[in-house]
DNA sequence: AACCCGGGGGT
DNA sequence: ACCCCAGGGTT
């Protein structure tokens, strides 16, 4: 059962994991496909947000041929609300190129997994060790935390170098004989036990643990500090006439890139309305021999580097005013909106104006 | 090497 | 208010 030759560490996590092991409905699954999808949906996103998820996604696409054929539009909508949308493209991308390129079945290696798009270093490791037994340690957010800690490595976790440095190390831990139990271990034990704030008093390997002899538990892992965020001013219009809103598909490079909205004009600065019409000539047009009505919003929106502030208002566009089409702009039902994905913030905007005649029951998700 | 990309929960 | 989460891509 317990071979021998392993550090102490490992000794230590291993038994510690016979205890505490999670019970995680893709541990019960050695099929790649399914280990794929949850390792994407849990990049940078905890458990408990992204078990829904990887259940609705699994259920809606059981296969990556079901996967590869879905348009990706249909993706994005169940992707929505879970965050860095990117993911999801590149999910689909890797669909459709283990379809096209490898017969439906995921190449069976770290090396041949690390070039998948959406695929890095920790994702491919996660399906290597679990999906095919190969010795490839995980190197995430714990594992940076666990080593710091444990072995007091003074390494800024953000610094460039920092990977390299925590792989290698995980790499004499990692027993040869049973990578995968070792990969689940040691995120269980980040997350359960040795957490951020962490467990000290109950913990196993505290007599071993150099930040914990030390009493240096708050100096590990060392990281840098992050700067502050970015101000940002979105101004949005819901622009209405007969029946329809106007909207666009955001494609540039920036944030929520794939997901729609109405729309917007961005300012630098919280601008009264008169001063947003003089910077937009299209806007300006509509909003002529018509009202505009205020509209309750979400004030701020906060994201990791960035604040939102935010600002909308209701225009009943006459009917007789006819708008030629602005680029990249298109009008659509509401019925048909509410089928697109949309960031969490115009959710929240949506949600604070349901009583809109033109959302009228067709929106709520 | 530096920067960008979300949303949510814990403390 | 700040931290961090089963990270990866782009420039």
């Amino acid at each position: 059962m317990q071979s021998t030759n392993h550090h102490p560490f490992t000794e230590g996590l291993l038994t510690w994991y016979r205890q505490h092991a999670r019970e995680l409905p893709w541990r019960q699954t050695q099929d790649p496909y399914a280990i794929w999808l949850s390792e994407v949906v849990l990049q940078q996103t905890r458990v408990a947000q992204g078990l829904p998820y990887y259940l609705k996604l699994l259920e809606v696409f059981p296969t990556v041929e079901s996967l590869a054929q879905a348009e990706e539009s249909v993706l994005f909508r169940h992707w929505q609300g879970l965050g860095y949308y990117s993911r999801a493209r590149n999910l689909h991308k890797t669909a459709k190129l283990v379809v096209a390129n490898f017969q439906g079945q995921f190449p069976t290696t770290y090396c041949e997994l690390v070039q998948l798009p959406g695929v890095g270093p920790y994702t491919a490791a996660a399906i290597a060790s679990f999906a095919f037994g190969e010795a490839k340690p995980v190197v995430d957010g714990n594992v940076f935390r666990i080593l710091a800690r444990y072995f007091g490595i003074e390494t800024d976790i953000l610094h460039s170098s920092a990977r390299k440095e925590f792989t290698d190390v995980a790499m004499e831990l990692i027993p040869q004989d049973q990578p995968a139990e070792f990969n689940q271990a040691i995120m269980d034990f980040g997350s359960l036990q040795c957490s951020p704030a962490p467990l000290c008093a109950s913990c196993p390997l505290s007599l071993t643990c150099f930040a914990f002899q030390q009493k240096r538990i708050q100096d590990f892992p060392v990281k840098q500090k992050k700067a502050k965020q970015k101000n940002r001013y979105f101004n949005y219009f819901i622009l209405e006439q007969g029946n329809q809103v106007l909207v666009r598909e955001r494609k540039e490079r920036d944030i929520w890139s794939g997901l729609w909205e109405f729309y917007m004009v961005e300012s630098t600065q919280e601008e009264e309305l008169e001063s947003l019409l003089e910077m937009d000539d299209n806007l300006s047009i509509m909003l002529q021999s018509t009202s505009v009505q205020s509209l309750k919003s979400p004030k701020l929106h906060i994201l990791s580097h960035q604040k939102i502030h935010c600002r909308a208002w209701h225009v009943q566009v006459p009917d007789n005013l006819d708008i030629n089409e602005l680029a990249g702009f298109q009008w659509i039902r509401p019925e048909d909106f509410e089928k697109l994905g949309k960031s969490v913030l115009l959710l929240n905007l949506i949600t604070d104006n349901l009583h809109l005649e033109i959302f009228n029951d067709s929106m709520p998700r």
